[in-house]
DNA sequence: TAGATTACTGACCCTTCGGTCATTAACCTT
DNA sequence: AAGGTTAATGACCGAAGGGTCAGTAATCTA
């Protein structure tokens, strides 16, 4: 069967899979191939190689979800712990549930070896995902919402649980330690806002 | 020259380097024996295979670290918060920033490759740091300094970010975003407290 | 110092796998 | 239907690297 328009996107999916399961190094183009349906001549149609192939996942896995990230933040009125909140449900269901977390854990795990798509993923979604909470930080600290904390290391306070969840469900979770996402997300915006709110909602001024 | 005795540690050290750089399947054996300073061979007289070499690596990384982190907390008697302080600033010294690092970098990379290996630190790292936070935690909700919360849940939260950490001192840190281990587990440490407490330190009851 | 022991070497073997290409067959055009 | 175009194949190549082993030399014993 010839199936010029759906290949690519065939075996970049069936290769994020493999890359995700088995890393770069140890997933063989065989293998992608079969998974995709088809031969391994035929992913050298479309790819010029194995690193190509990779570089193809990793953007093409990161681009749509990013615009849909954005998307959902311009124009938001409302407190920051309410922006919080969205941002972190908005994250889960964009990105931590879906595809991208597996190419967080790709990128991770492969980082070392592969510097520019590092940098990449840097520069397209750790920059930006910065840039949003940032935004969401300076007006709560503005208003007097939230107390006047480190604004950098805040950010990276709060999108390691993030990462690390979506690296869990694609590594560790091979072990009975399966974290339930709903618990593990509600919990950390707990303790999140409660840690930073400079009035926290259960005080106790009896 | 001759080194019977010093021969195993000096090459797991090097193997140890040379996985978390570059992998398990990247990695080359000529590579890890010439790092050791010594002929492929060499590593055959002490391993039985590359993967006998890998679990060796692992256990040997995890096993003293663990030993003298639960060392540090017997008998210890203060508040809560100064427990979990007290755990963190160790597992830093003890754990974060040595070699042991690097080996949660090179386990989560390699999980889904080498499920018992994963179950291995499942069992002899995580189990044991899970009960040690639940200690802190339970004895704080006990004497009512925190507040009552999931405390499974919790734990999860409160790993996250420390795992993160060393991830990204091993990984991401090839692009220019090296985080500050100390900035970043003040702050950590910082908003947690202030987001279990039930009475915050800086609330202000006018 | 002669002989036995064994840590160590590195050339070699063999499988695996990324990459190639002559061939085939599906589809299009007229 | 004939001829042209191109998606798809899978046998093949060559390099890489895990693993082996006959040989070497350092150390030990007497």
């Amino acid at each position: 069967m010839r199936r010029k328009e759906a290949r690519p996107s065939e075996l970049t999916a069936a290769a994020l899979e493999l890359f995700v399961e088995k890393g770069f190094a140890a997933t063989r183009l065989d293998d992608v191939a079969a998974r995709a349906g088809v031969a391994k001549g035929t992913l050298y149609r479309y790819f010029d190689s194995k690193e190509a192939l990779f570089k193809t996942v990793i953007e093409e896995g990161i681009v749509p979800a990013l615009a849909a990230a954005e998307q959902q933040l311009v124009g938001y009125a409302g407190s920051g712990a309410e922006l919080l909140r969205t941002l972190l449900a908005g994250w889960w269901q964009q990105i931590g549930s879906t595809r991208l977390g597996g190419v967080s854990k790709l990128v991770i795990s492969e980082a070392r070896n592969f510097p520019e798509i590092a940098q990449f993923y840097h520069d397209h979604v750790i920059v930006r995902g910065r840039a949003l909470l940032r935004a969401a930080l300076q007006r709560g600290i503005a208003t007097g919402e939230f107390r006047s904390l480190d604004i950098d290391a805040c950010i990276d306070v709060i999108i390691a649980p993030l990462l690390m969840l979506c690296i869990w469900r694609h590594s560790l979770c091979v072990c009975g330690n399966d974290i339930d996402p709903g618990r593990f997300l509600d919990t950390q915006f707990d303790i999140l806002v409660n840690g930073l709110l400079a009035a926290p909602e259960n005080m106790q001024c009896a």
